[in-house]
Formats: C-alpha cells, sequence, structure tokens
DNA sequence: ATATGAAATTTTAACACAAAATTTCATATA
DNA sequence: TATATGAAATTTTGTGTTAAAATTTCATAT
C-alpha cells in the first residue's frame, strides 16, 4: 500500500499551453506577470521541467481558475490518461456560480470543445446575464431548468437540450432537487 | 383541431448548407450530381425557394443521411427553433450501426461541433473498427459500454466519459439493458 | 542541477493576387 | 404567373511572399 502523493492528471504541460492560449496570452505576457523566464515556460509547458505546487498557484490565479483543475481526485491509470476519465476523478471546475457545481468531462483542455458536467443545486440561480463569445449546447440529464437567453425564458425538462450562440444567458433551478446538465462550449473557456 | 403537416425543423436551408460544407461539396458539384441548377440549389440553402419532398429525398440520398434527418417528431414553437430542442422533437440520425438509435441534441447541424443522444441496445456491437478525422467524446449516462480504442480496450460505466481523436475504435453494450451515452463530435459528420 | 536570456527557429499575421464558389437577375419555361 | 435557368457580378477562399511575432534551443551564469 502506498501513499498517496499529489499528481496532476498527467496532462499538465497541454493544459496549462491550451489555456494560455484560449486566453489569447503569449509566453511572452505571462513570464512578465509571473517574473519567471520565457525558457521555463516554455519548458514547463512542454512538461520538460516541473512548476512547484506555489508557481503552479501562481499560474492559476494568473488565470483565474481554481487550483484543482490541474488535480483529478484519483490518479488516472497511465493507459487511460487523455483518454478516459472515470466518474471518481472528474476535475473540479469552480469560479462560477453559487450553487452550481462544475466538472470536466473531457481528459483534458486541448480539444475544439470542452464537456463539463454541471450540478445545479435547488433554488440556484444566476442573477445576472451571462455573455461569451462561444457556441454552447446543453442537455438535461435529470432535474429542472430555467433559462433565458435574450429576451426569451424557456422550461427546460430532463431530456431537453439547448443552444446559446454568444446570446446573454442566465438561469434557475425551480426546483427542490438538483439539475444535472451537460454542457458543451466551444471554443474551451477553461 | 388542425392536420399536422409535414414539416421540417425550421432550419432545413442552414442545415444542408452545413450538411455539404462537412462533405467538402461545391453547389457546382451537387447541382450537377443532381441534375438540377446552381442557382435554384443557392436559394434552397437560403430558405428562398423549397425543395419538394422528393427533391429532398433525392439530397438525403446524395449525403447518405436518411430523410429523418430534417424532421423533427413534432413540430417546434417559433421561439424555440434553433434554440431548444424538446425531448419529443429530436431528429433521429440513422444510417449507423445496427442496435443504435442515435438522435440529434443540437438544434441544427451549424455549430463547430455536434451533439448526439446515443441508446446503445443490449448486446449491440461494432464489429469493425471506425476510424474519423475528428474529436469526440462522450458521456455514459446509464448502462455500460465496452470501447476499444486503437489497441486497448476499456470497460465504461455510468459516469465516465471518454475521448476520441482521429483513433479508430469499436464498442459493444456487455450488458442486458441499453447504455446511453451523449456524444459530441467536432467538426459535424451529419 | 536548474534558470536565464540571447540567438536560432518556427509559427502566425498581413498583403496582394488569382481562382473558385456563390449570389443575383434578366430571360426562358411550364 | 410562379419558378428554373444560366451567364454576369460579386464574394469567398486559396496561394505565395514577406515581415513580425512567438517559441524553442542552448551556452553560460547562478
Amino acid at each position: 500500500m502506498s501513499i498517496n502523493f499529489l499528481k496532476t492528471t498527467g496532462t499538465l504541460g497541454a493544459d496549462l499551453r491550451a489555456l494560455r492560449k484560449s486566453r489569447g496570452i503569449t509566453l511572452i505576457d505571462l513570464s512578465e506577470k509571473m517574473g519567471r523566464s520565457v525558457g521555463w515556460l516554455s519548458q514547463v509547458e512542454r512538461d520538460i521541467s516541473s512548476p512547484t505546487i506555489n508557481e503552479l498557484r501562481q499560474i492559476a490565479k494568473e488565470f483565474q481558475v481554481p487550483l484543482s483543475l490541474f488535480f483529478g481526485s484519483s490518479e488516472a491509470k497511465a493507459n487511460e490518461v487523455g483518454r478516459i476519465v472515470r466518474k471518481s476523478a472528474r476535475r473540479k471546475i469552480g469560479g462560477g456560480a453559487i450553487g452550481l457545481v462544475e466538472e470536466l468531462l473531457s481528459p483534458d483542455l486541448t480539444d475544439d470543445f470542452e464537456v463539463l458536467r454541471s450540478v445545479f443545486n435547488p433554488n440556484a440561480k444566476l442573477e445576472n446575464f451571462v455573455t461569451r463569445p462561444t457556441q454552447e449546447v446543453g442537455y438535461i440529464v435529470s432535474g429542472n431548468l430555467n433559462l433565458w437567453i435574450e429576451d426569451e425564458m424557456f422550461e427546460l425538462e430532463s431530456g431537453d437540450s439547448f443552444r446559446i450562440r454568444g446570446e446573454q444567458f442566465k438561469w434557475a433551478n425551480p426546483n427542490d432537487k438538483n439539475a444535472i446538465v451537460i454542457w458543451v462550449i466551444a471554443p474551451p473557456i477553461y
């Protein structure tokens, strides 16, 4: 029986690069903000050198993502890295609204889209409209979700799906039970 | 009480164009194959003129998609067109393997990705490997699915997810109950 | 042993031009 | 009288070139 070391999901460098690109930041920009050299950052993103936890924390802060984005709750088997995400090993993506728990179903951040599993807690709601330059499709696995897109409101039930394309939206869970939604976003925002 | 006319989902022109583009076919190519004029086709894709059922059937055949792709099983409300797909109005996407029922969760074919809901019947299996130049992510909603990617086999359970990136794959439902999978494909293949 | 920063390399951006694809519309057709 | 055609007009996409920007490499310093 071995001690559980803190391990990333095995795709750290590629994830960091994808994250940086999705924000339109260059290595030069980031290195200046972090006070590190460009060469070092380049190596980190290619898994040639590995950042300490503190450095990783600094990067996470720079991109406004939770540190948890880089860690699955359990370790992936070697042959599953980049291919399979087990239910027990999904990465938490915090940062969003309260009453909303998001986890990543994609194995890393390098695809042209991202797939999330979102749990909307009972009576949770997003107060203010959000707009993103993305195409998003969601599917209600269970529960109910009220969705406002521009000036329309839709009452969605289990089995319904929706699309948002750069339009402003907000949501509310009108029920006393969780709503579970599979949510696809392109291009990636995390 | 009114008679139910055969109505497309309200996104026919755009869907036809997306479908044609996804196959890398030009209006000229298609018009020659169909024996119709380029101008007319152009107008169909812009909803300026509407094809007859026979013409639509001809197009469907040309693209090797079922005619059902263009019809939801019930009519969408005007303000939901292009935004919401109700559980009862999903479009059937046949053509795949036997023992597999696929429905479209995306409201049309014009996104950078497509979201499907696939039902794998008990003990259904895909005999031969498939390879597509796509990025695909799937999420097991319920049931079990065995998935082969290249030379590895994975036993997936409810809650697990996977990614396939241009790799050859095949699948089998090892159970006596349906497996339900939300499947995302980019770029679109339908 | 690791990080740095300047040099070397690779990638992306910005044009300009040609080719291809699509739209428009006056006319023919049913 | 509405619809389809096909040639002309327009728009979009592709190609090749060069410069700028971004990234990688690697000899040296820490």
